[in-house]
DNA sequence: TGACAAACTTAACAATGTTAAGTATATTTG
DNA sequence: CAAATATACTTAACATTGTTAAGTTTGTCA
């Protein structure tokens, strides 16, 4: 009988509802406004029904976390047409920025927030992040293979890549304001630039 | 009458005795896990007291931002001493990451969490953070003038250093838990390492 | 000594995450 | 078909949070 079918899929509805109201009152608004009465009241339920699909506050922000790196996966896949391995690094750099800064709150339930990863106790629950820092493995090592870097750790050079790209974003979006308005883009892209030109041997 | 002078005195011991209380707080229980009620119990008075020195919480953590701060930039000032321009531009970097490293905590305060940075409107605001700046500017600017480094953009630089060394504190901080333990100081040195012989020319 | 200001506390507010207990609504079973 | 039971949801309440208003004690100065 389909009636434990439509019980699951009512289910999953329900928990796309919340996640979805989720996500844009964190766009709306922001991380540190969303409340799970406003949870409540956007999807017109009492605030306790959300528990019966959600153990607590931060696996719904582990759920989104994981929303988050499938857009943010997807938007990395738009640089894997480009040809040349070293363009494509370099594209790569620049699009994990942009998307930072177009993207603010994912990033910041991603690589920043503590609370969200409360529930990423064992490697299986990160594998929607592991997947994209691979994506990143796998452009440094067509780099090396083509004489673009020079060999070393791949692990090390993942890092340092990553280490930056993530710097330049995550000081923009907690300490940009503290620099002109004018002026950000000018650093961000001549920062990845400066920094990606030093690594490459050709 | 030095009464006035002793007023002030014991409003100052006052401030010192609840910022005090607050980072010891911080260190030893973290940051979220910081109250106005526990600073009170802490300083033995009643909880809104507190707001007779600080207007709220978040200028207490701007006050505690600037303690931070003054830290850092003694760390900093540690590797000042080394004569040779690239071999000090280098130790500035690992210094900074440990510093980071081992005081977690500060380093949220200084360039992660947002609410201390609501009391930074202007640009008076943010002195203590500026000199720590000024100070790898100018190890940097000693570097390029050595012909260490090639000439570029100051400003462009030291964002893209300073970048890759907050990228690599920040992620170790926040998400260093999915980085076995035996290769994290692996990855920091060597990423450190990899990145800095990049960028310089001889 | 009495007026007044400064320092501090008690009580309370609204908002937060979360739990316990209760009520409708389906579903299954006799 | 009706009673029993499970499912979905709500109401009420709890403890904890930052913060304010009102009151009390203490110190200062005429």
């Amino acid at each position: 009988m389909g009636i434990n079918e439509r019980k699951y899929r009512e289910k999953q509805e329900m928990i796309d509802l919340i996640l979805d109201a989720s996500m844009k009152l964190i766009i709306e608004e922001g991380y540190d406004n969303i409340t799970m009465r406003k949870i409540a009241d956007k999807i017109e339920y009492s605030p306790t029904t959300i528990y019966l699909y959600f153990k607590d506050k931060s696996e719904i922000l582990y759920s989104l976390l994981n929303l988050a790196f499938d857009k943010f996966y997807e938007a990395q896949l738009g640089v894997q047409n480009i040809g040349n391995p070293k363009e494509r690094l370099m594209a790569h750099g620049l699009a994990y920025v942009n998307f930072a800064m177009e993207n603010q709150h994912y990033y910041d339930l991603m690589f920043i927030l503590k609370e969200p990863t409360e529930n990423m106790k064992c490697p299986d629950d990160w594998q929607t992040s592991t997947r994209t820092y691979d994506l990143l493995k796998t452009n440094i090592k067509q780099c090396m293979d083509a004489g673009y870097l020079e060999t070393a750790d791949l692990e090390v050079i993942a890092f340092s890549l990553w280490s930056l790209v993530h710097g330049i974003a995550s000081l923009m979006i907690k300490r940009g304001f503290m620099i002109p308005e004018p002026f950000r883009q000018y650093l961000i892209y001549n920062s990845i630039q400066y920094a990606f030109k030093g690594l490459f041997i050709k």
